[in-house]
DNA sequence: ATTATACTTAACCAAATGGTTAAATATAAT
DNA sequence: ATTATATTTAACCATTTGGTTAAGTATAAT
């Protein structure tokens, strides 16, 4: 089930908007990870990442479970196909739908 | 040509975590629209509108030419290319290349 | 029991964001 | 020439954002 309103949307792209949390975003498409683990590839302090994990969670992108005293957090891959959809839609309407996707593929 | 770094990815995802942007981008979509007609919809005053149209411009999504007193905005229908793109590459890891397309089609 | 590890929460701070009003600029209309 | 319209710029303000350090909590290791 897609969320497809303005708030979700507000909240999706702004979380998309920060570098750090796309890195992080790319990291958990390769699977769970826990806290330290995300916070490595930073020269960034522990709460700073923790500060983001959770903006990342607000906005549904990701989840986390506890084991003993780790934390591993999962990617929502859903959580981003309203914001996908929106730009899917608008990209329609430019090209006056010439194209069916949102994105173009690769030129080979 | 697709723009594809760090920096224009923060700033087309901030553009877009805007409401207010993303309805100026709406209206765009359907064609040229000068700055009052691109207010009109908002209890907003038009320097606000102003900010918002130079974000949108800096970010490289729209452009203006002017003629008379007016400007007139257009869309800029690559810029959000790099973003899409992003999004595709990160749902092609989620989906370990289950699917090709950026965004899931409408089930019907 | 003590100490170390993993992580969060709290308090703080500087800079960025999104709005405002007032004044300025450029063009058009009278 | 004067006035009206379209729009921007400047100065300001409150809130949010993204970071910090210090202290707190929970679990594991010794």
């Amino acid at each position: 089930m897609v969320k497809y309103n303005a708030e979700h949307l507000n909240d999706v792209f702004s979380v998309l908007s920060d570098p750090t949390r796309r890195t992080i975003i790319e990291q958990l498409s390769k699977g769970e990870r826990s806290v330290r683990e995300l916070a490595q590839p930073f020269d960034m302090s522990l709460p700073a990442i923790s500060k983001h994990l959770k903006v990342l969670e607000n906005a549904g992108l990701v989840t986390h479970r506890k084991e003993g005293r780790y934390r591993y957090y999962a990617i929502q891959p859903d959580a981003m196909d309203g914001a996908c959809e929106w730009i899917s839609t608008l990209k329609q309407l430019w090209t006056k739908f010439e194209g069916m996707f949102c994105c173009k593929q690769k030129k080979q």
